[in-house]
RNA sequence: CGGGGCGUGGCGCAGUCCGGUUAGCGCGCCUGGUUUGGGACCAGGAGGCCCCCGGUUCGAAUCCGGGCGCCCCGACCA
């Protein structure tokens, strides 16, 4: 199979499919809307994961889980969030399966008496709960996040950024004073926006939502929005303050310190698997993938080059010598280093392939270099290629690493620069 | 839900208009050998309910009828 993609210019919605899939990231299932996500692409979503956990627990966030099903009832209790979510619900009706006499094969059994929601959001799972945890002010506040699976029934979707099926996190919070929940909520975005830009390398626009356009049985919806190499805007993270409107939904109360009961004000905040799909189209280019080195799985890359079976030996046991220093430098601990020695593939090949997964960095690794003490290190942003001494390689990644990393903010701060047309509400943002 | 496109080995397609040998090509896969500094090559090989159901016919991937599925564009949405 060709590896070559779709250039944007022809077809941009091709050529970011063609990156998804021919990237290993993650491809279509039996499922109509539903991705497979592989394990290059998981391994992306574990990096976020891994930092976005990190800056929630250090403010002060700990982490927990709901059920996936909320019962039916349970969303009717917030009138504007069932009205928002309502035609996008699956929803659980049987308990069972059975053979079908008549066909001969299976059907639905045992009826529910009460059918059960997969969830599109938990704010109701949670509050139905949350009821039960929160009596007195000291009780208060309650910060929990957690890593879950929600199912929305779109009518389209499209790889990362609209599957039926998506992972994201959500974070659901309780307060005692509207004050406070709406810094959180603030905090929140902030979190958002520090991790788009710092780790994503996606400049983002802080913002509020509009009425039309808030979350359902949000008071206010703020938003991160990043704009993508089609010049169309990207919601790419949202925080919500709700006030006291699932609070009263589910009856949640506690004691203030002047003794008096009083609805508790909330926030929830999420992202989701979307931010790969933004990942991808904030920089990649027509060759394919280009990932930012503090999330790509591999940021460095060493490519061995050999002929003869002497050759090999000593050209891959220097580049276990470059990888086990690389990743014994102090300041590359983070760093992961993929040492790619598969037998069936050419060296030619392997630069291509690992130019489509967007490794930051590449190692080129052959008898000459092993010779004459030194390596080949390739910027897969700018192309640009230099030779130096072997002992000076881990210097030189620890730089280069960074300078990507902010190269790509910059590119992509440029761009939104050049592009982006002032508006007065989010309204006005044609939206992907 | 409107509009468009497509269903043929794992993937990408040709063949369908105009019915007729054993359904073909490229990639991938398996075996062996030669290779390896920009997507290697040679030889041999495995792998098909031609989306499904019905009809026409001596004969259907191909014609007719009816389904189903998927992708893309819009509306809706993280």
């Amino acid at each position: 199979m060709s590896k070559g993609i779709t250039s944007r210019a022809d077809d941009y919605a091709k050529w970011y499919t063609d990156i998804v899939q021919k990237a290993d990231l993650a491809d279509y299932s039996a499922v109509r809307g539903c991705m497979v996500i592989k394990p290059y692409g998981y391994a992306i979503w574990e990096r976020m994961q891994a930092e976005l956990d990190r800056m929630f627990k250090e403010t002060g966030h700990v982490n927990a889980y709901f059920p996936l099903f909320i019962p039916q009832s349970f969303l009717a209790k917030e009138a504007s969030h069932i009205e928002g979510f309502a035609l996008e619900c699956a929803v659980v009706t049987h308990s069972g399966l059975e053979k079908d006499p008549e066909t001969g094969g299976l059907r639905p059994k045992g009826k529910l008496d009460e059918p059960l929601v997969v969830r599109p959001t938990s704010e109701t799972i949670i509050w139905n709960t949350y009821k039960d945890w929160i009596k007195s002010w000291r009780d208060l506040p309650l910060l929990i996040n957690q890593w879950a699976n929600v199912v929305r029934w779109e009518m389209r979707t499209r790889l990362f950024l609209r599957t039926t099926e998506f992972l994201w996190q959500e974070g659901h919070t309780a307060h005692a004073t509207a004050e406070e929940a709406e810094a959180e909520a603030h905090q929140m975005l902030e979190v958002y926006r520090t991790f788009a830009e710092d780790f994503m390398a996606v400049p983002v626009i802080t913002g509020r939502k509009s009425d039309s356009e808030k979350f359902a049985g949000a008071e206010t919806t703020y938003c991160i929005e990043a704009m993508m190499q089609d010049k169309k805007a990207l919601q790419a993270g949202t925080s919500h303050y709700l006030g006291q409107n699932f609070a009263k939904a589910f009856e949640c109360q506690f004691q203030n310190k002047n003794n008096e009961l009083e609805y508790v004000y909330a926030t929830s905040w999420g992202v989701s698997t979307r931010l790969i799909g933004a990942l991808i189209m904030a920089h990649s280019d027509d060759k394919g993938l280009v990932l930012p080195p503090k999330l790509a799985p591999y940021p460095v890359v060493i490519i061995p080059i050999y002929r003869k079976d002497d050759e090999k030996e000593t050209v891959l046991a220097a580049a276990r010598t470059l990888k086990g220093s690389l990743e014994a430098d102090r300041s590359l601990r983070d760093v992961r280093v993929k040492l790619d020695d598969r037998e069936q593939y050419t060296p030619g090949y392997k630069f291509a392939d690992w130019e489509l997964r967007g490794a930051p960095i590449r190692v080129e690794l052959g008898p000459r270099d092993v010779a004459a003490g030194q390596v080949v290190i390739v910027r897969r942003d700018t192309g640009v290629k230099q030779t130096v001494p072997v002992d000076q390689a881990d210097e030189l990644i620890v730089s280069l690493l960074g300078e990507i990393q902010s190269a790509l903010f910059q590119k992509a701060h440029a761009f939104r620069e050049q592009n982006m047309v002032p508006v007065d509400t989010y309204d006005e943002f044609k939206r992907v």
